[in-house]
DNA sequence: CCAACTGCTAAACAGTGTTCAGTAACTTAA
DNA sequence: TTAAGTTACTGAACACTGTTTAGCAGTTGG
């Protein structure tokens, strides 16, 4: 039967074709830039044949928004195995994930702010990359209430307390929403904002 | 010269109802889905008429962020007048920040995550309506700081610390970032988180 | 050798934002 | 009152978008 595996493995190398192009043309422009047609461009076949490989638009993101998921993950882990102290710990992640956001805007738009990932996530009901990545920081979380770094009633809630504070920030930057201030003071701002997120702790 | 005033006063008016009128469709679909021919429909006009009111697309959601901030300042006011205590009042800021996100998704979602109105702020390279409600929590944030509540090296940066925890609530939840907590205890996760968040201080 | 299957595409459908030539109605001045 | 000028508006077009489908070559299996 080395025909048929012939014929599989040529499948998975076209969908990869598929994706890697998709993220040479999303690095310079954002998701909904990216058409169907310039994918197709590029590879140089034909819109249509793209629909044989994946069901449509959304699916092909959803693929690169797993892909961001590994790259994430990749950047987590070198950071966390080095540090035994959780609290040092948890900032470094807090940090690791913050120029995670400033260096790949395009795949953290896609895993963090854009809808389209999440049409195709919602028909299978769970979100596995984002409970992946948020189980790790829950665990963080628990490290440092175990060593009474801080307490905590609600684990949960203030994980996503900490996660909403680096995304918030992550998210005004990327959507260009501190254009009041100088362009030459943000930067200076961003940074000293970063230390003051990674250093509050609960009242 | 009666009659170029009544011009004046038609082009208003029918600018105001192209704008009510992507209010109203605006409400039940966000921005990406309203489109142009839809807006022209529901007004009885050609949707080359729209064009002969606003330069393009951004220009119309330009203006409906506006009034977004105006229903925030609103809201901000109620809550800011009745307070004494600067702490306290911080924390009714925030609250009624995160509330206006939930109860008004798709005015926050222009006002603080879509790119469309930025495109336009950026030819002027100043966002007002940005700049005005940050100054509100500078103040604030400032009389905390005067009362010794909590200690600031950068107000600056504090703000915007607190500013990106509440937006990072918000806008995980409206772009469906919390898929991986079940539904029923998803609304008392939310709740605790706010209170988190509106209790951290500076370590 | 022929039937079946595969991989692919041209063309179409229904939609989008935007522009522009042209028309019809209204306003102004002689 | 009439002719000229101005204004408000639109139909049609342009260049796109995601997606579907009928059909066409070429490979495969009996």
């Amino acid at each position: 039967m080395g025909i048929s595996e012939r014929k599989e493995r040529e499948k998975e190398e076209m969908k990869k074709l598929i994706l890697d192009t998709s993220i040479k043309l999303f690095m310079r422009d954002s998701y909904e830039k990216v058409s169907i047609r310039q994918i197709a461009k590029e590879i140089e076949y034909s819109p249509a044949t793209i629909y044989l490989y994946f069901k449509n638009k959304d699916d092909i993101f959803y693929e690169l928004h797993k892909i961001g998921f590994e790259k994430l993950k990749e950047k987590m882990l070198q950071v966390t195995i080095s540090i035994e102290n959780p609290l040092e710990r948890l900032r470094e992640i807090g940090k690791a994930y913050i120029n995670f956001g400033f260096e790949n805007p395009e795949f953290y738009n896609l895993m963090f702010i854009t809808k389209a990932p999440m049409r195709k996530i919602k028909e299978c009901k769970k979100w596995n990359c984002g409970f992946d990545a948020f189980n790790s920081l829950l665990q963080v979380v628990q490290a440092c209430v175990d060593a009474k770094e801080f307490e905590s009633e609600n684990i949960e809630a203030t994980s996503i307390a900490f996660w909403s504070s680096c995304h918030g920030l992550v998210s005004l930057v990327l959507r260009d929403r501190f254009l009041m201030f100088p362009e030459d003071k943000l930067n200076k701002l961003i940074r000293d904002t970063t230390n003051f997120i990674l250093k509050m702790k609960p009242a």
